[in-house]
DNA sequence: TTAACTGTATTAATATATTTAGTACAGTTA
DNA sequence: TAACTGTACTAAATATATTAATACAGTTAA
C-alpha cells in the first residue's frame, strides 16, 4: 500500500497517520472505503499490529476514519465530525511555516502559487449515500 | 527566556529549536546577537547542558545560528548560507498542511488571509556590518 | 598569567517512548 | 462453524531522549 522508513526518527505510526491523512485527503481512498485490517496491513508491512491499531486510533481521534466492530475500518465523511480543534491547529502550524518560509526568503507570490497548486491537484471525490452501519 | 514544556510527547531540544527559530524568524533576536551560553541557559531553564547543545547544533545545522569556540553562540545572517534545501523542506510541508486545511475546510481566502497576516506580524530588522569573527 | 567564561566532545547511567509478542474477547460474515 | 474484523491488555524488548560527570581548547578581562 506504501513505503515507511523503519530507520527514521519519527515513529512508524507517525509516519502511518501522516500517509494515511494524505491519501484521504487527496481522494485517492474514497469516502468509506475500507481500509486493510489491522493484521493485513501489518502483515503488508511486516511490523506489528499493535502499531497499526495505534496509528488508526489516532486517525480516529482526528476523525479521519472510523472503525466498526467486527466489519473494519473506513474512511470518514470528514463534515460529519466537528474538526475546529483540528482547523486551529493546522491553521497555527501553517503560521509558523509560513514565517519560516518568509524568513528563508520564499516570496508571497510563490506561496500563493503553492496554495493554487494545491487546490488544484485535490480532485474532489464524488459523494456516496451507501455507509457502512456504525454499529 | 522562554518556556518549556517538560511533560509534553516533544523532545525539550525540539522545543527549543522551533522556540529559537520563532525569535530568529520574527527578529525578536537581531542578527548576530549572542545567544544564552549554553549553561547559562541550561540553568535559566533547569534542565541539561547538553540539551542545550543538542538544540544550537541542530539550528546551526539548519543554518539559523553559528557558533564560536570560547565566544558563544550567534544569531546567523540567514542569507549568507545556503538554504535551498531548507527551503525545498518547508515548501513540501507547506504544501501538505495546506491540503490538509482545505481538507478541513478552510477556504482559500482565509490561507491568503493567514499569508497577508504573517507578513504584516513580520517586522524587518535593520542590517548591521558589525559581526564577531568566526574563527 | 590566571580565573572565569565560551563551545565541544565523550562516556555512562537513567528515564521515557516506541515497538514487538502473545493472548484474549466480542462482533461480523459467509 | 470457521475465518474474518476491531479492541484491549500485559510483558518484554528496543530505541530515543535526557541527565550526569568530566575533559579539552579557545576567549576574555583582570
Amino acid at each position: 500500500m506504501f513505503e515507511l522508513d523503519l530507520r527514521s526518527r519519527k515513529p512508524i505510526y507517525e509516519q502511518l497517520v501522516d500517509r494515511l491523512k494524505q491519501l484521504i485527503i487527496n481522494n485517492v481512498l474514497d469516502k468509506d472505503e475500507k481500509l486493510p485490517s489491522v493484521r493485513v496491513l501489518a502483515q503488508q508491512l511486516s511490523i506489528n499490529p499493535n502499531t497499526i491499531q495505534k496509528a488508526y486510533r489516532e486517525l480516529e481521534a482526528q476523525g479521519y476514519i472510523y472503525s466498526v466492530k467486527g466489519k473494519g475500518s473506513f474512511v470518514n465523511h470528514i463534515m460529519m465530525t466537528d474538526n475546529s480543534a483540528e482547523i486551529k491547529k493546522v491553521k497555527e502550524q501553517l503560521k509558523k511555516q509560513i514565517a519560516e518560509a518568509l524568513f528563508l526568503g520564499v516570496t508571497i507570490e510563490e506561496l500563493e502559487k503553492l496554495i493554487t497548486e494545491v487546490e488544484q491537484s485535490v480532485t474532489r471525490g464524488d459523494q456516496d449515500d451507501s455507509s457502512p452501519e456504525r454499529h
